[in-house]
DNA sequence: AGCATGCCTTATGTATACAGTAGGTCGCAC
DNA sequence: GTGCGACCTACTGTATACATAAGGCATGCT
């Protein structure tokens, strides 16, 4: 049996980031309770982990909603992400397992997001980069902050769908960085990411302002 | 009427920076309730915030400890820190209150910390010039680090209290910075950061070696 | 004598009852 | 008709009762 604040926190977490309980709504304690099935007090637990990760926030002093998440709250999150990604790419390729990042560097080259099926595959291959970068930092307070704003960015990719294009320059952009890690070239690693980032951001931005002319 | 929640977790993060919890020191849910004069209910949001800033762990499924912090983790803690207040001091450069850090790097130069009385002036100084480098980024989720990463570095005060050598060599390169920015020199502001964050790890690391020989 | 197993204690996890306050609405007065 | 005020409702904040599981100790078996 696992807890019911974790399966609340979990359950209102995606809803949050897929947009199923969108910027704004009010999280009513009785209300969210009842919906999720678990008592008041282990939701109130979820609501205040989603507090602390800056997904909810309090309207006024006893009303929660779902925080906003504008252009702006996009840019300032890429912002913090060239901060933090740049320095654990320079870290990893100081110190990090130089095994995992080469075979990582081969998978994202053997990538092909062309394929609609394999869409799937290379999140997974993300997030096995992302793992690789923790492990290597190896430092909670890092780790700590790129998960945060890990947390933040599903938010952001369910607001801009990426389009094959862009998916295919993506696993480009990570091969390389993967590839500058594997090679101990820190320099490298943290400009590629510093570019990747970049183009991440440009395509988001492009994919918005189509969205809405 | 502040909430007991609040106080419980003031209380506790007062006691944790302190050492008056030393690391390790279990905290059981109706102990401290009783101890602090609360119920289980606010005490448990208490320790989930504190849990959130990484100054409780689950040491097992159900017990929860303070924190260890040791020279590993006050090297990574000062790595943290040059990766987000040497972007932060970039970016207040870039965007931030020039009069305001005109006024901060005045304020520095003023300071005498050889005065015992003054280093509450001191730290009140360090404390507005976190407020202007906070309002000048403008982004929550640096200004969330920051605040993550300032939480933990006041228990490394505590482990390492600074000598008088110390405090006015700080002053000096907090007023280096807080010139830089004034200025608008991104780069200077980001390398004087630097420079002073490797002094103020230096110290902390041999204050601790003299400690303990 | 040592180890394993089962029970018991005590803790956390959960639910619910109780209290207080904030916000809204209705009514009255100007 | 409009504005101010009081009451009322419903929510959060808090406390406590109940369920459950984990860990320790004792006892019995090997």
């Amino acid at each position: 049996m696992v807890r019911a604040g974790e399966r609340a926190y979990a359950a209102l977490l995606e809803e949050i980031q897929t947009g199923s309980l969108p910027p704004g709504t009010v999280l009513g304690e009785v209300e969210q309770a009842a919906r999720l099935g678990v008592s008041r007090t282990p939701l109130r637990e979820a609501l205040r982990r989603l507090i602390a990760d800056g997904l909810v926030v309090q309207q006024s002093p006893r009303v929660l909603v779902v925080s906003g998440f504008d252009v702006a709250d996009i840019r300032a999150l890429f912002e913090a992400r060239r901060a933090f990604e740049e320095t654990a790419a320079r870290i990893a390729a100081s110190r990090g397992d130089l095994a995992e990042f080469r075979e990582l560097a081969a998978a994202f080259g053997d990538a092909d997001p062309g394929d609609d099926a394999s869409v799937d595959a290379y999140y997974a291959l993300i997030e096995r980069f992302d793992a690789a970068i923790d492990a290597a930092v190896a430092n909670p307070y890092l780790t700590s902050a790129l998960r945060t704003v890990r947390t933040h960015l599903a938010r952001a990719r369910r607001l801009a769908r990426d389009n094959d294009a862009r998916l295919r320059a993506s696993v480009s952009e990570h091969r390389l960085i993967a590839a500058a890690i594997a090679d101990g070239d820190a320099e490298l690693a943290a400009h590629a990411t510093h570019v990747h980032l970049h183009h991440a951001l440009a395509a988001i931005l492009t994919s918005l302002s189509e969205g809405t002319p």
